[in-house]
DNA sequence: GATCCATTTTGACCTTTGTCAAAATTGTGC
DNA sequence: GCACAATTTTGACAAAGGTCAAAATGGATC
């Protein structure tokens, strides 16, 4: 739970009533590698806190699994449209490693924005940066070449290309497996 | 300022005096088209919400101007790494029609969020949506051709093709103009 | 160490899109 | 309606990236 904690004093410090209420809200889970946290098709209910380990978002297209984000430790992730909305989610979330998660319910986070104001505001002040974060990957991918964008992630989330399999990088970046193979070559 | 508040209304019901408060924090402009509401390299103290007219928001990258997104009637727009975290924008955003807007400052709105806990969950909602939209935007952009992209913007976006120049399509789209031309060529 | 399976790399070729330059079209002010 | 500028289209060619198939490599397990 310190990892939490302290992730989110990052984004607003809140009292002491409001961290213990969320954490009697939230329910720890541990899981092993490869597990679906969500199927495609189902409706997302939890919002998650990634304490350990390493899952990604990737739904299918022409027969094609296309990965189009992965979350790591401190991360908070879900599918957001599914879990926004409560309409049944177009993508899967698949565990690439054993891991140790955090999890609590639409129901129970929409209560405690009604106890607790700070809360609300935690989360709008995580939207906000979870905003800025993908128009930048989205300006970064849309207008540079391959090369480019593996470049920048070699840079900017070396993290990744250690821990994740060259096929779900390469779906990520949006070029084929094998251009990507051949960028690395010439590096 | 109906406009702005039936819009409000769409995202979430608030109360009669948290839409007094903010029409009296809100300030009507009316400007020309192509001036400029942020030029990169300054600080977006404001939020916007385009009562009537156009707008775009676009960044240069080696010696071209690139468009990365639109607004129109009833969308709110800003630069948002820049209103969020109030570091100079790289963007520039342009008045691509004589355009009617409301605007609040950023001192003004968080001021709101202390007194209205309504305002700061109308907001949080309001990211929800957006986030939303930009993650659809993303995916789409990313992983689909030229001719695909442009024929989705027809469909779901025809306002957009109507009443922006090819130059500016083409790069929202992520593809040259000539390319685009040819596309429209055929189709 | 041999075997099996998954992942990554390489090769040959094809398709899509970009670039540069020029022509055609459209729009606007006078 | 004419002259000028801006926008859009077309042509010829180049470059980037995709596809399919086969070979190489890297772990696992026994």
């Amino acid at each position: 739970m310190d990892k939490l904690f302290s992730q989110i004093r990052q984004y607003l410090p809140i009292s002491a009533d409001a961290e213990q209420a969320l954490a009697t809200g939230m329910e720890r889970i541990v899981l092993p590698k490869n597990d679906l946290l969500l199927r495609e098709g189902r409706t997302c209910r939890h919002l998650y806190f990634m304490e350990e380990g390493a899952a990604r978002g990737y739904y299918t297209l022409e027969g094609r699994e296309i990965t189009h984000w992965f979350a790591f430790e401190n991360d908070f992730l879900t599918s957001f449209h599914s879990f926004i909305t409560q309409e049944p989610a177009v993508e899967n979330i698949q565990l690439l490693e054993g891991s140790v998660l955090h999890r609590i319910s639409k129901e129970k986070l929409t209560g405690l924005f009604n106890e607790f104001h700070e809360i609300e505001r935690l989360v709008r002040i995580a939207y906000e940066k979870y905003y800025i974060r993908l128009e930048e990957r989205y300006v970064n991918s849309h207008f540079r070449s391959a090369t480019d964008r593996y470049e920048s992630l070699l840079k900017e989330s070396p993290h990744i290309i250690e821990r994740v399999s060259l096929g779900q990088i390469s779906s990520y970046l949006g070029i084929s497996q094998e251009t990507l193979s051949r960028i690395r070559a010439k590096g």
